[in-house]
DNA sequence: CTTAGCGGATCAAAGGTTTTCATCGAGGAG
DNA sequence: CTCCTCGATGAAAACCTTTGATCCGCTAAG
């Protein structure tokens, strides 16, 4: 007995049971052209017989490729977990990461400390690739990542200079127009929204979007406008700001569900019923929330599956050095009706 | 100029700066005792100098080390993105793991093609141990994890035999003791039950805490509990079923924050006050949920980021050889008191 | 008859690190 | 002054795979 019993098999092994050397067992795994039929017989019959698994990190050592791809996500960690949109990201990135075979590898960068943990380990070359979270302005992450020579693919548009980089963007502005409208198609006359941060260029994009639906100018945006922050909790207060701003109010577009769910709470409270007196959109549709607040939710649906995978695609390719036609992608969004509006 | 000036430094390289042999300069970065004072610190110089980062692959290949930690849900994916708690469970895992500088290599495992997926990856030895969430009976992938030798800790109990696994746990049936508790306390007499699905684990423990805590057989649980599937929307269903078969109910343990939002739902629409005509405790404290039900819920905090922190805690240990003295672990849970009861 | 070409297999080097084993030098004991 | 011991160091093997160069046996073209 050569090889020992309990010692995973190597491809040396696979070759010697198969009747050919290294090389041409390795071709068969690579799917070479160059390599006789009986030959590739053999060596997949020797391969399943041996149960053999190619070990990654040699194979890594000498075609300088590691087969992982790093997801970043910049987002402070209680805004993670509370909010489902992060999850779904996560699900989705790790679903179409599989499907191509790529290892993912998670990373929660917030701290500095963090940053320069990520830093050490992009740049060390323990990945081949990476998908970027990182909607804040001026974030750190995207400096550190921006200056590495690592493919990346961006997850909306990140703040400074697009030159050069890839990324997939949903229409926030064409969203946020299509919501706008269809509050004007009701008849509503005093439209207010409650925007996302504004150092988001998501939340951005949509406050544009709600602005160019409604002609409106810089001043007359200030005065139907209020931060949410992205949270329940800001789109209670931005709710609460705008009902005493503008009491006539009869139509609100809110820039997130989660924001909504927070201004539907703040509306029941002064007593205004939905979508009675008051016209509620939200954006994401994400069902978890949309169909569970009272009334369910009408919103603008961008799918975060979809962006993920075309992502993923996106980066595969230039993994693989082909030419991408469009750097920037832009997914389309679709107005989901509900009772709110 | 003898080295490249693109291409990453090699050990190699660092030696040669440091005026010593790889193997010296290896013996540093390891922290082997035998290397004296000046190489260390001649190693040392030349590592930040040249910004050296170790070759992941080269270490794995000779070491049988990946520093690679495989993190497998088996939940059902929609239920992964509708409940924070998994959210949560990423989020803890992604933190405690690269504190360890560890990678964190996430899988969602659910249709069986997932499985012969995980079991793959798994087997291919293209990591050092794995964390494993599966809580359901029968789940194929414990199945598979089972049988490969490659250390495991598990998050809460599998389903089967327990022999020889590792395994962190809350202690549910006690916080559904002091859930119960508080409700007698309250001087509720009619209490009643909504439970997860009884093919997991910590749905039939906190059933078994709420059976104990009111001296109840098998039979008279049966009447007074229903399953809720560990949803919101089972939680409006078997709150619905409670009150047609108990009418009298004056106050409900619910084993989850999520079903117990769905129960909230369902009283209001009967007309029922909480905490007034029925009080209402749920279990997990996710505060995204708790803090913003109506009224806010009273629910048994388990700390999922202390047993995450304490699962990797306890695989390092595996990692290392180390014996551990406890194989399976149980962290204490405690009653958060809000409004609802 | 020589040689270029070709399909297909093999040889051997390369890739970066850890670790065993041998060596070297210094210092202490006899 | 010699012999030992011991700590620090270096040379080299081993880990497993990919891949460019080489080689072999033959046919077809010059």
């Amino acid at each position: 007995m050569l090889v020992s019993n309990h010692a995973r098999p190597t491809l040396e092994d696979v070759a010697a049971r198969a009747g050919v050397s290294r090389a041409t067992a390795s071709r068969v795994l690579n799917a070479s052209p160059r390599v006789s039929p009986e030959a590739l017989e053999a060596v997949n019959a020797a391969v399943t017989a041996l149960g053999y698994q190619p070990n990654r990190a040699a194979r890594a050592l000498v075609t300088r490729r590691t087969g992982a791809v790093a997801v970043l996500f910049s987002e402070p960690e209680p805004k993670i977990f509370d909010d489902p949109h992060f999850a779904r990201l996560i699900r989705a990135g790790a679903r179409a990461l599989a499907d191509m075979d790529v290892q993912m590898v998670l990373m929660l960068v917030h701290s500095p400390d963090d940053q320069a943990r990520a830093h050490r380990f992009l740049a060390g070359g323990h990945v081949d690739g990476a998908l970027v979270f990182a909607p804040h302005r001026n974030d750190e992450l995207v400096s550190v990542v921006k200056k590495l020579p690592l493919p990346v693919v961006y997850a909306g548009k990140p703040w400074g200079s697009l030159r050069g980089m890839h990324l997939v963007d949903n229409d926030n502005e064409g969203g946020a127009v299509l919501a706008t409208e269809h509050l004007k198609s009701l008849g509503r006359r005093k439209i207010v929204h409650v925007s996302g941060p504004l150092d988001e260029l998501s939340a951005i994009d949509r406050l544009n979007g709600f602005k160019s639906a409604l002609s409106l100018d810089d001043k007359g945006a200030a005065r139907l406008t209020e931060d949410g922050g992205f949270t329940r909790e800001g789109g209670r207060k931005a709710m609460s700001a705008l009902l005493a701003r503008v009491p006539g109010l009869d139509a609100v577009f809110v820039a997130s569900d989660l924001m909504a769910a927070g201004a539907l709470e703040t509306l029941h409270e002064a007593g205004r019923r939905v979508p009675e007196d008051v016209a509620v959109v939200g954006f994401d549709d994400h069902v978890a929330i949309a169909e569970h607040t009272v009334p369910p939710l009408t919103s603008v649906r961008q799918d975060s599956d979809e962006q993920v995978k075309v992502m993923v695609e996106h980066l595969m390719k230039l993994l693989r050095d082909e030419t991408v036609k469009k750097k920037q992608q832009m997914l389309p969004t679709v107005l989901v009706p509900r009772e709110s509006a």
